[in-house]
DNA sequence: GAGAATTTGTTCGTATGTATC
DNA sequence: TGATACATACGAACAAATTCT
């Protein structure tokens, strides 16, 4: 046992490559809102800020690139990415997809716990709703639908999931500075939680895929208005 | 003697990054079979074999990791993705749950054109099995499937599509060595083709998706014989 | 449109951590 | 286990390309 005591805790904790840290920091940021949509990120910058060098942050942007949070053309820099109607509706019809497929795998593996977890994100998105908080409000919304994704035990389905969620919490971001008055705190997870409770697996779909057409259909409707309206002022 | 993947048009096209150069010459090597299964990718190796320095075989791996054809572990190198029993069943299930989106968003907006594409590729799909020739053969099925993800007119669904398809060419020539009789030409593309045909947009679904779990059944087997035999040699 | 400034793409050196004998 | 070999993560400088003046 005359093994290097002196330092344990730094030996304990998993070493973080920095490419990793700094990835997390960058989706933060963009989550947040700390970098407009359409803002140009450049690495040199980023890399005097996180205290690295530009490999890392380069490591990153290739990352968040692939997840659909930045854009990049040849050579002309690497930009926040700005959501269109389109991409709204690209994001929902695909989730719609991929949840429904793990709705029915997740219901019949998920028990009482799950429930209780399900019913927990609810009630932490209604008092960040009313708190009017709406970083809070799109993280147990989030969290609310990874439950279910993580119940569906498919590593393949989770991984083109988080793509998608992420790029949500983008558009959440843009919505929250469009839609102040936060319509999606309308939108009811009741149904789903309900079907997942008696183990009815079609009800289970359905309610998912209802849930994720109004909220499609509401966020839709959002941008067509922002749309036009920036059209009038150009 | 180990090199020259260095035949296609060599300056000819200079506009090509060298990053994405690097990883498409790597995604066919492991599409062809030139790495095994499990095999280590050692980035000084590969850069001298591509005749660049270690950077853009670095950015190649992070790339091809995200697709899926590499893993690796924290400081353990990277290696040619294996893939189990697990991974077949995640990737037609989760190929089912896509494609079926697809078919339903392309019915509608496809013409005649690609009816006459559909057959083409299962014209020349015929013609490879009869040569004998898994390459081939897998290049004209996904070519196949292909068409009908781009039709959807939906980028996300063709990227996540993408993805799947890539793992699939690698899971695909895994198979030809375990399975040389090539069961899976016994599949028949005739049904999806006729939906299309006749814009039974119902009867497409059903159609992609039965083909899906035939495909899937066929794959399944053939693994879990592997795995089998694999385990009596331990 | 030419030239300067800035940013990215690429290369190579070095240190840290892993695997192996 | 201890020491050695080795591959990778990071840093820094060079070169090419793009944008701005």
């Amino acid at each position: 046992m005359a093994i290097d005591t002196s330092r344990p805790a730094i030996v304990a904790v998993p070493r973080l490559e920095l490419r990793e840290s700094v990835t997390a920091a960058l989706r933060e940021l963009i989550f947040t809102g700390a970098f407009a949509t359409g803002e140009r990120l450049v690495e040199t910058e980023l890399a005097e800020r996180f205290g690295t060098s530009r490999g890392p942050v380069r490591d990153a942007f290739a990352e968040l690139e692939q997840v659909g949070l930045l854009t990049s053309g040849r050579g002309k820099g690497t930009y926040v990415r700005e959501l269109t109607t389109i991409d709204v509706d690209e994001l929902y019809t695909l989730r719609q997809s991929l949840e429904t497929l793990a709705v029915r795998r997740a219901v019949d593996r998920l028990g009482e716990t799950v429930v209780d977890e399900l019913n927990g994100h609810v009630s932490a998105m209604e008092v960040a709703f009313a708190a009017n908080d709406p970083v809070a409000a799109a993280s147990a919304d989030m969290a609310f639908h990874r439950t279910i994704l993580e119940g569906a035990d498919h590593g393949r389905l989770l991984v083109a999931w988080e793509r998608l969620a992420d790029q949500t919490r983008l558009l959440m971001h843009a919505l929250s500075q469009i839609l102040p008055e936060q319509r999606l705190g309308g939108l009811d997870h009741g149904p789903i939680v309900s079907a997942f409770e008696t183990g009815d697996t079609v009800a289970a779909e359905m309610a998912i895929a209802d849930h994720l057409d109004q909220a499609r259909s509401i966020v839709m409707q959002s941008f067509a208005a922002r749309d036009a309206a920036s059209d009038l002022s150009d």
